[in-house]
RNA sequence: GCGGAAGUGGCGGAAUUGGCAGACGCACAGGACUUAGGAUCCUGUGGCCGCGAGGCCGUGUGGGUUCGACUCCCACCUUCCGCACCA
């Protein structure tokens, strides 16, 4: 036996597992399907430590699934435009396309090296004209319904990246890839996809969802998509036609209003001010208030502040007339820009009140507690209560008094319910070059005309030059700008914004069943047989941006008739980080532990055993050189004792029928410790995927193969065999290659990937001895080993028996026993 | 502030349902083998008291339920994550 030697252990099976093809999927094989799919990397062009664990997560389960016998559909592919590449571009003189195969080269080599099983035929690269012309197929037919649309809006620009950035990439008014950068407003004429129109449905879903994805995903998600039940009321502005729409949700509070409030950018404003006496003065506070960025606002960088207007507007129930002030309390971007001001029931309003000297009137009084007093109020109170002061409303409970209130208003024609959403429309314009070309072309004549299916692909052009200033390159490359309409023939000129990249990622998993489809996004019938995909693994980053996105794609494919189910992904699998020195891994922090030598130096096995061993795979895990090594030494002891006694074992059967008969007591020991960890490691899989667990039962099965050497002596060759056999075979989803090497050494023709998944026999699996802990009074004080069938009188007898036992129990009275079958007597002494 | 997750030896972690706290690994200590050991194998290893048998304490803190609580209930502390003027 020679040593454990992973360089040539791992060579030679990847190479082995290439040429026979084995992680190919048959796409029509009647056997059960399981898609596992893990989150489509960005080649980078290195391989980091949370890529490694993510995909050493889903290919233990990919492999223990299809020795389960399932036909396991495993892909991966490259998630290859984005802005990365071109500001690579500029820094090497290098053009984006080039860096990027190369880096999906390199990573790729990465991949292989660490013998993830891939079904590589089902590979996807975004950034080929081949699977983008897809990305400009649906943007024309969600054109064509009204789910694309071009509007001028307030959007967010990050200077850094001199692009746009949907709601979803703004991280506490960063940017999402700066998280320095603060995000500017501009206005800017861009292209929308309508995801709110299945903002209700999205958020229905969530329920749906309960079993197979994380509850933190499904609530970031519900409090992304907001979802708020209220009313637009209308407000008479005195001396004046206007009237001033606010959105509340609490229209039962609202004989408490002692304001309006306007956002600074209420279209309103100007007009309300014009002409009073000392409006200019209000229109430089005004002005002011504009001038604050929202995160100012947010972050409270600027305080609540507000200016009466000089105008009055009538409460709709009352008629009581409010002063109107404009606020940066209120922002423009939610609901109506407007709001009624109730200081008694809203603790910003509260506040303001106080800064302010509005009067605070309360019209909800709480039924548990004393009567509010608004002069001794400290705070708002905002439960449910009674209503006071409220007109024909006062003594009814809140709850239904909203209700009545809402209606009688209503059939005024003073407000009309509405739900609003959070989540806004996708805004997916790129002003960047190394993305998706949209599909339209702008005509003088005839205005946004959509370029005709059959011209696509729109072609990125490849002959662009990298300046590093301004705007999009694109916008330097005539051939491409210049074009002819389709309608008129008139002279016309391109889109030169890109799309989101967040849109590859958004379909793509339908995309790999069939890579080449040219005449629809993907084969109908694949899709019919694969979907939903039974498990989706990665990080807890992309929870409101890439989840959320493929959910409506998903939606919007049903509705274009493309295919018949709601819900892509039934499973969602989040893995914790990966952290080193106590923080994660990553290069600014110089904490980074390189892939590359960890497989040089330990191996792919030894450092894929590691990532499951340390924590369970959603905790996060430190990575430690001291732990790698550990497991490291691990595989040398499996390696070891079975190469040791491998050459004898060659031409024996593990066959059941084979084993001796009586076993000897070490026999029976090792089957039984065999069966146990295969019911173990079973289990895990089959449930919680708590592999560490996993790991760890299976180092206990060969700290016994240890305990018992020579194993030759007391174990003949068919159990030690079987017992073998069943070590490697479970090791084999951890150490794939070892398991190979192990598996050939004992003599099997045929690879692990061709084996079945290890029967447990419960018969063997079983003890015969149990040992019974015997308590007195709640304290362990002795223990005794009896027959596991033996009756739990009789257990009672013998613990009540036990010398230790009897001689604290004296002469005591005995007030109560406990025996829990095959765990613990507990005596109770009489106090 | 709101919501979520978590808190167990020197460290990573285990304890599937209220029933032996600390599996497994690391680190450390002792021993065997050895010219040598940073290889390998074996043994020990939560804290305190005790020569010993053994005893006491111990799962963030304080209460509670129970024969019995890491596990269930109440209150609190700490850490991490997410959301945060959403009317």
């Amino acid at each position: 036996m020679g040593d454990y030697d992973h360089r040539s252990i791992e060579a030679k099976w990847q190479r082995f597992w290439e040429e026979r093809r084995l992680f190919y999927a048959p796409r029509d094989a009647r056997r059960p399907k399981y898609y596992i799919l893990p989150f489509l990397p960005y080649p980078s062009g290195d391989l980091h430590m949370g890529h490694m664990r993510n995909y050493t997560i889903g290919d233990a389960v990919a492999r223990c699934k299809r020795a389960q016998g399932f036909n396991v559909f495993h892909p991966i592919g490259w998630d290859a435009f984005g802005l990365p590449a071109e500001n690579a571009a500029m820094v090497h003189k290098t053009h984006p396309r080039t860096w990027t195969l190369k880096n999906i080269a390199r990573m790729k080599e990465q991949l292989r090296l660490f013998g993830f099983g891939y079904d590589w035929e089902a590979e996807v690269s975004t950034c080929e004209p081949e699977y983008y012309r897809w990305n400009q197929w649906f943007f024309l037919e969600m054109l064509k319904r009204g789910l694309a649309y071009r509007k001028k809006s307030r959007v967010n620009w990050c200077p850094r990246c001199q692009t746009v950035l949907a709601n979803e990439q703004v991280v506490e008014g960063c940017c999402w890839r700066h998280e320095e950068t603060p995000v500017e407003q501009r206005e800017l004429e861009q292209w929308f996809l309508k995801i709110t129109h299945y903002a209700e449905e999205l958020l229905a879903d969530l329920d749906k969802l309960a079993e197979g994805w994380p509850e933190r995903i499904r609530l970031m998600q519900r409090n992304w998509i907001g979802k708020s039940d209220g009313a637009r009321v209308q407000w008479a502005v005195a001396g004046s036609d206007k009237l001033i729409t606010t959105f509340s949700t609490r229209l039962d509070t609202a004989y408490g209003a002692v304001a309006v409030l306007l956002a600074p950018e209420h279209p309103l404003v100007n007009e309300l001010i014009a002409g009073l006496p000392g409006s200019a003065a209000i229109a430089r506070k005004v002005g002011v208030l504009r001038q604050q960025t929202r995160r100012a606002q947010v972050t409270g960088e600027v305080e609540k502040e507000g200016i009466f207007t000089g105008r009055f507007a009538a409460n709709p129930f009352s008629g009581d007339q409010v002063p109107i002030w404009v606020s940066n309390l209120v922002l423009m971007e939610y609901g109506t820009g407007a709001v009624q001001a109730v200081p008694a029931h809203d603790q910003r309003d509260f506040e303001f009140a106080k800064k302010y000297r509005l009067p605070i009137k309360v019209v909800i009084q709480p039924l548990a507690t004393k009567p509010l007093a608004a002069s001794a109020m400290q705070q708002a109170f905002t439960g449910p209560g009674r209503l006071v002061d409220s007109g024909p409303y006062t003594g009814m409970p809140s709850e239904k008094a909203l209700e009545k209130m809402m209606d009688d208003l209503a059939r005024k024609g003073r407000a009309e319910p509405v739900t609003l959403y959070r989540i806004k429309d996708w805004g997916i314009s790129r002003q960047r070059y190394w993305g998706t070309p949209i599909p339209v072309v702008y005509c003088n004549a005839c205005g946004i005309v959509p370029v005709p299916e059959e011209q696509l692909p729109v072609v990125l052009p490849l002959e662009v030059e990298f300046t590093g200033v301004g705007l999009s390159p694109l916008l330097n490359v005539p051939e491409f700008i210049n074009t002819s309409c389709p309608k008129c023939r008139g002279k016309a000129r391109r889109e030169t914004d890109t799309m989101d990249t967040f849109i590859d990622s958004s379909w793509y998993f339908y995309r790999y069943l069939s890579p080449h489809h040219d005449t629809a996004p993907f084969d109908p019938d694949l899709v019919r047989r694969w979907f939903p995909i039974d498990q989706y693994i990665g990080g807890a980053e992309h929870a409101v941006l890439h989840l959320i996105y493929l959910r409506f794609w998903t939606k919007m494919m049903r509705d274009l008739g493309l295919v018949d189910h709601d819900l892509a992904v039934t499973r969602l699998f989040n893995q914790g980080m990966v952290i080193k020195d106590g923080a994660k891994m990553s290069k600014s922090r110089g904490n980074v532990v390189s892939t590359d030598e960890m497989v040089e130096k330990y191996g792919a096995d030894t450092a894929r055993l590691f990532t499951l061993f340390a924590a369970p795979p959603e905790k996060d895990m430190e990575w430690t050189q001291a732990g790698v090594e550990g497991c490291q030494r691990f595989l040398q002891r499996l390696w070891r004792v079975i190469s040791k006694h491998a050459p004898r074992l060659r031409p024996v059967s593990p066959n059941p029928a084979s084993r001796p008969s009586p076993l000897g007591e070490d026999e029976r020991d090792l089957l039984r410790k065999a069966h146990q960890t295969a019911r173990r490691v079973t289990t895990d899989f089959d449930s919680r995927w708590h592999f560490n667990t996993s790991i760890a039962a299976i180092m206990e099965l060969v700290n016994e193969l240890y305990a018992l050497e020579p194993l030759e002596e007391t174990v003949s060759p068919p159990v030690l065999k079987e017992v073998f056999d069943m070590a490697v075979l479970l090791t084999a989803p951890f150490a794939p290659h070892l398991a190979e090497e192990l598996w050939q050494q004992l003599g099997h023709p045929q690879s692990v990937l061709e084996t079945p998944w290890p029967q447990t026999d419960p018969e063997l699996a079983r003890e015969e001895e149990c040992e019974i802990v015997i308590q007195v009074n709640g304290r362990v004080r002795s223990r005794i080993r009896v027959s596991e069938e033996l009756p739990d009188s009789e257990v009672l007898e013998q613990a009540l028996a036990d010398p230790r036992v009897a001689g604290l129990i004296n002469s005591q009275r005995i007030a109560k026993t406990v025996v829990v079958p095959k765990k613990l007597v507990n005596i109770v002494l009489a106090s």
